[in-house]
RNA sequence: GGACGGCUAGCUCAGUUGGUUAGAGCGACUGGUUUACACCCAGUAGGUCACAGGUUCGAGUCCUGUGCCGUCCA
């Protein structure tokens, strides 16, 4: 073996032989049950964030530990198309060969898109290849699939069928820049700076007199159909009924009431422009106004505002309007103002509501999607998630699923050509074109990226096709195990595909009966969710684009392994909780990484001793008879470390898994353990039985890694001889019970008292190696002690001199009966221990060092004192707590005897 | 405005149902080629647990309020 790990070599020829093998293939099972996920679908053009890194991390640890675990796992990879992400770019490019989609034409347009897809596409699976990803690849999904865009369009027409999907004229959101409606979870409200002005309306029964309104939106004002006050405000007696002229594109307009206006907000009188605001609209229906729509789809004005504003952008016209009411003396003031105003998600500019004719959703299964998670069938990690998720759901509206984009699934609805599209008798909706093709036009516009990625449990499986989903095992593997995802898509994505699996994964019950609970949890699309953090910099800023603080995921690998770079984001990754990226993390995941490297080495150096290629053959090689304080406590907190981990993957509770497999691997085996073994390998009789208790904790630490740390786990389980042949894969750590059981039956039954002994004297060991190096004796390996210690404490310290001696770095320990004079010393759990030092001594600082101790040690001891003297300490803590008090007191009250006494020997 | 989360060592975070003297890793400092590992080993220092009240024999932990940071919703 090399001196260091590296990883290069090894990941890539790894990889390619659980390719070969098929390890990762989703198979149906007639004996084992399943275990699945669905990838949650990047962009297809995308490419791997750190993000993504965490998520996808996640998902392998999950598949590889079912896997251990003797599971059937499918872990289904895909990508989503992403509409307007997807567009943006292919019309960015076609920009600069000067052509834009509407002089190519659908078609043309569809093609070059296709063609950007497949040349940018699929490189986001090569990149989680690199990481190791267990995902089943012959199973990959796009959205745009043929057999997947029938699902989405069967989807729709069910769904219309069923009287959810509707079409209307409403208010929408608005991208001005990719000229789409959006749904409201893609409008991303931020605070803005910006101006409250006062404008004069002149009333048209009294020239010369006039009212006050407050806007912010003075651009609108050529849309002006109505003022609004509000019905019980009494400022403005008898001004209802009268009218006013509107100041720009002068014309008449009533003054009119309405409860919705806000009394307390500017000057109380709102202007309406029912073409430009969700709320003016709702008025300007209530009170039978026109809307007057002075805006192009891309923001400009058009003739309706006037020759003087006409195709000036909407920011332009504001300017415009503001100097030109200032000319005319009709701006009163304007000050500063802070509002929430919508920005589109994509394009980062302000929605503009908008009256348009969409498809809408009305969302199905409402009810049961929040009994689903509120009773129990589907369980957040963390937990709180739920609250948003319910939250949402309660305030729920429908849901805006067309776009006026290419690229995606056309919205497979048909008119009757010259016919009002606006009367649904003149509609064909279905999955296939109707038969008099020439008499009908198809709807121009798609859907929703997220109108198909909320079937994806269900239509990466196979459905609606029966013989696909047989094919493909949907009743084996759904519902699905468990969805990794961030919070951010809770709304999204979570709550719409947990509806989508209530209402479509069984047959039609009809939108008046609910469901029942077996059928619920039937229908659920998961049992688990786990929401992830996300990632942020080192200054705590989200990782992005622009801002270039996000590392490149392929270079961290090049540098510290994908195992470095998993472990590293593992061990910071605590649940639920945002993480502060730093690199420094992942170089201790390529430390760790060489460190199992190391010890492994360090152990085939020891020399072959014996079958190591299943886990009783390892325990046979033990001779129980042989087993010391050492070998009895390292099977403890093995057993132990078992159990934890096994606690704390039902938790998700990733990081702490980590940071236990940590701590027994580092502290517990290298530190202790191995560095014990040292002197043991010269006695060739303790030597073979040492050796097996290595294989036996190399073995199982190699088990609990795997899901962490594939690769390395996979090469040294070969390397150290574990594998016979066989992947580490379909091998399980098992449970602390199991491991006892296993034991057992080799006559083997790990001893607790044991550990507590070994801390004992790891306790001692640390003790004597500080009372060297605080001398600068830390060098010195001939270092010599004296101990007064009583004959319990003499027996241990003599069993276990050698241990003691080799990890000091010392040559002797010498029972004394009198405390020496003049050495400085240490009061340790197995007696008080002297240095013995040839050079002369600091007593000074000796002495200032153990009255430091006392003084701490009399602290302690007041303060358990004054407890035990405090009568309702007594009367109302339980017995225990009282008895471990009184013993505290009793151990403390000997140690600072001790050290009194260590001191009294300095004099 | 509402909801949720965070505030513990210089940094990043643990801290289970309240119960010894609040822990880990990194960083700092000191020393180090001893049978693997300097991507390592040994040791040392470092904390008013954001603040203020309260409950309790006992509070980092429970309750109330305040502040700051962050996220989501309106």
């Amino acid at each position: 073996m090399e001196k260091a790990y590296s990883p290069q070599e090894v990941e890539d020829r790894l990889y390619q032989k659980w390719l070969n093998d098929q390890c990762f293939s989703g198979k149906v099972s007639q004996i084992n049950s399943s275990y699945s996920i669905v990838i949650p679908p990047p962009n297809v053009t995308g490419v791997l964030t750190m993000g993504h890194v965490l998520n996808n991390t996640i998902q392998d640890i999950l598949a590889r530990r079912a896997r251990q675990e003797g599971k059937s796992v499918l872990w289904l990879p895909g990508t989503d198309h992403a509409g307007i992400a997807t567009q943006t770019k292919v019309e960015q490019a076609l920009r600069k060969e000067g052509m834009s989609r509407r002089d190519l034409g659908r078609e043309k347009f569809l093609e070059h898109a296709t063609d950007w897809r497949d040349k940018h596409g699929g490189i986001i699976f090569k990149q989680l290849q690199k990481l190791g990803c267990s995902c089943d690849w012959n199973r990959n999904v796009h959205t745009l699939d043929e057999d997947y865009s029938n699902a989405v369009l069967e989807a729709f027409v069910k769904l219309y069928e069923r009287g959810y999907v509707y079409r209307g004229k409403r208010m929408v959101n608005w991208c001005p820049v990719s000229l789409t409606a959006l749904s409201d979870e893609e409008v991303i409200m931020k605070p803005q700076k910006s101006k409250l002005y006062k404008i004069r309306y002149e009333i048209a029964q009294s020239p010369g007199e006039y009212v006050h309104i407050s806007t912010t939106r003075p651009e609108t004002i050529m849309g002006d159909v109505a003022l609004a006050i509000h019905p019980e405000d009494e400022r403005w007696p008898g001004l209802q009924g009268k009218s006013v002229r509107r100041p720009l594109q002068t014309e008449e307009i009533p003054i009119i009431a309405d409860l919705a206006v806000e009394k307390d907000f500017g000057t109380g009188m709102l202007k309406i422009t029912p073409a430009h605001d969700q709320l003016d609209f709702e008025i300007g229906q209530r009170h039978d106004l026109p809307f007057v729509d002075l805006f192009n789809p891309d923001g400009t004005l058009n003739e309706l505002a006037g020759p003087e504003f006409k195709d000036m952008d909407r920011f332009e016209a504001r300017e415009a309007t503001v100097e030109k009411l200032r000319q005319q003396g009709d701006l009163i003031e304007e000050e500063t103002h802070e509002n929430n105003v919508g920005f589109s998600e994509r394009a980062d500019v302000p929605i503009e509501p908008r009256l348009s004719e969409q498809w809408f959703l009305k969302y199905p299964r409402v009810e049961e999607a929040k009994q689903a998670v509120r009773e129990g069938h589907i369980h957040f990690f963390p937990k709180r998630w739920e609250k948003t998720y319910l939250h949402w759901l309660e305030n729920i509206r429908d849901w805006c699923i067309s776009r006026q984009l290419w690229w995606g699934h056309r919205i497979p609805v048909w008119y009757r050509k010259g016919m009002p599209r606006t009367d649904s008798n003149n509609w064909y909706v279905g999955t296939n074109a109707p038969d008099d093709i020439d008499n009908w036009e198809q709807d121009e516009d798609v859907l929703d990226t997220w109108a198909s990625s909320w079937l994806w449990p269900l239509a990466t499986l196979g459905w609606p096709d029966q013989s696909a989903m047989e094919e493909k095992g949907l009743d084996y593997f759904y519902p699905t195990s468990a969805l990794v995802t961030g919070p951010d898509i809770i709304f999204f994505w979570v709550a719409r595909m947990i509806m989508a699996g209530l209402e479509f994964r069984a047959e039609n019950k009809g939108a008046d009966s609910l469901l029942t609970d077996s059928e619920i949890s039937e229908r659920i699309p998961f049992k688990e969710v786990y929401f992830t953090g996300i990632i942020r910099d080192a200054k705590g800023r989200k990782m992005s684009k622009s801002l270039g603080n996000s590392p490149d995921p392929l270079e961290l690998i090049a540098k510290y392994g994908a195992d470095g770079l998993r472990h590293g984001i593992m061990s910071i990754a605590p649940k639920g909780q945002d993480i502060r990226f730093s690199e420094e993390r992942i170089e201790q995941g390529r430390n760790f990484c060489n460190k199992l490297w190391n010890v492994c080495r360090f152990r085939q150096m020891s020399g072959n001793s014996g079958d190591n290629s299943d886990l009783e053959r390892i325990i046979g090689r033990i001779r129980t008879e042989l087993l010391n304080d050492d070998d009895h406590s390292i099977l403890v907190r093995l057993t132990e470390t078992l159990n934890e981990v096994e606690n704390l993957y039902q938790e998700y509770e990733f990081n702490s898994v980590l940071h236990a497999i940590y701590h027994f691997f580092w502290t517990d085996f290298c530190d202790w353990y191995v560095e014990i073994s040292k002197p043991r390998m010269n006695d060739e009789k303790s030597k073979g039985t040492c050796l097996s208790i290595q294989d036996l904790c190399i073995r199982q630490i190699l088990l609990l890694l795997h899901p962490f740390t594939p690769f390395i786990t996979e090469e040294l389980w070969s390397l150290i001889g574990f594998a016979n042949g066989k992947s580490i894969q379909g091998f399980s750590p098992g449970s602390g019970k199991q491991f006892l059981e296993t034991l057992a039956k080799q006559g083997i039954s790990p001893n607790k008292s044991s550990l507590e002994e070994v801390n004992k004297i790891r306790e001692l060991v640390t003790q004597l190696r500080a009372l060297k190096a605080e001398r600068n004796q830390s060098n010195n390996r001939d270092a010599e002690f004296f101990f007064l210690g009583n004959e319990e404490d003499i027996v241990t310290i003599h069993a276990n001199e050698n241990s003691i001696l080799s990890m000091v770095g010392a040559v002797s320990l010498k029972q004394s009966d009198e405390a020496p004079t003049g050495l400085p010393a240490s009061v340790t759990p197995l007696g008080t221990f002297f240095l013995d030092l040839s050079a002369g001594v600091d007593l000074d600082a000796e002495r200032q060092r153990l009255n430091k101790e006392i003084e701490s040690l009399k602290g302690i001891i007041r303060g358990i004192e004054s407890k035990l003297n405090n009568k309702s300490f007594l009367d109302k803590a339980p017995p225990q707590v009282v008895e471990g008090a009184r013993k505290q007191l009793e151990d403390n009250h000997m140690k600072l005897g001790e050290t009194q006494d260590a001191l009294k020997s300095l004099q």
